[in-house]
DNA sequence: CATGGGATTGACT
DNA sequence: GTCAATCCCATGC
């Protein structure tokens, strides 16, 4: 169904510092099973910093975290969702890029199916929702986006203009400005602030 | 082995 | 605005 098909990214792009990956990953499409949605919203995380998962240093969880860059990391959240993640930089760095959000462009039927509703911005605007909807489940923890069930394909044209802020629902290291947003999309998970907004010119 | 805390969502007051 | 659902896993006894 999508031209993109044969097309996919090579592991040195997500073999470097997480940040840039976060704001790369922007634009780029998630694929999984004949559903497809662009990424409109991102965060990243880093071992260094208390929010991150790796934080903790490796154990059997963060295994995954400190594997190879381009390795899908899918953890189950508050026990009911799983949430999709891009495991980036070298082995020795646990880093990753949460997906928060995705602009449906693949197999919309199947997403309605999934999810139960139909309006085309309640689909993947959310961590949760998108796994739903392109259903991703645990069983795809630690398969490769390159050349995996779940994958990850390069952007056409040129890169979206980006809102950054603090990253959604954490409450250690809550101040960092992680969080990447495709500007004036309606499909992020939590729209911004209207002053926001205004002095970044967004239309609405 | 028991416990507690989530990178959330949807239903409800 | 509040709040419960529900499971994985890190931690501590």
């Amino acid at each position: 169904m999508t031209a993109r098909a044969g097309t996919a990214i090579d592991r040195a792009f997500f073999d470097r510092p997480v940040l840039d990956v976060a704001r790369d990953l922007v634009g780029c499409v998630v694929a999984h099973e004949g559903t497809a949605g662009v990424i409109v919203e991102t965060e990243a995380y880093h071992h260094t910093e208390p929010a991150c998962h790796a934080y903790v240093g490796l154990t059997a969880r963060t295994s995954v975290l400190y594997g190879d860059p381009g390795t899908a990391y899918v953890y189950r959240s508050y026990g009911i969702h799983a949430l999709l993640n891009a495991v980036c930089e070298p082995r020795e760095v646990g880093a990753a890029v949460l997906i928060r959000a995705l602009e449906p462009l693949d197999g919309i039927d199947l997403m309605r199916e999934r999810r139960g509703l139909d309006r085309l911005t309640d689909l993947c605007s959310g961590p949760g929702k998108l796994t739903q909807a392109l259903g991703i489940e645990l069983a795809e923890n630690a398969t490769s986006l390159l050349d995996g069930p779940v994958r990850v394909l390069p952007r056409e044209g040129p890169p979206p203009r980006l809102v950054a802020g603090p990253r959604i629902g954490i409450t250690k290291a809550a101040e960092l400005p992680w969080r990447f947003c495709a500007a004036g999309s309606r499909h992020v998970s939590k729209p911004w602030p209207s002053a926001f907004r205004d002095s970044l010119g967004q239309e609405s």
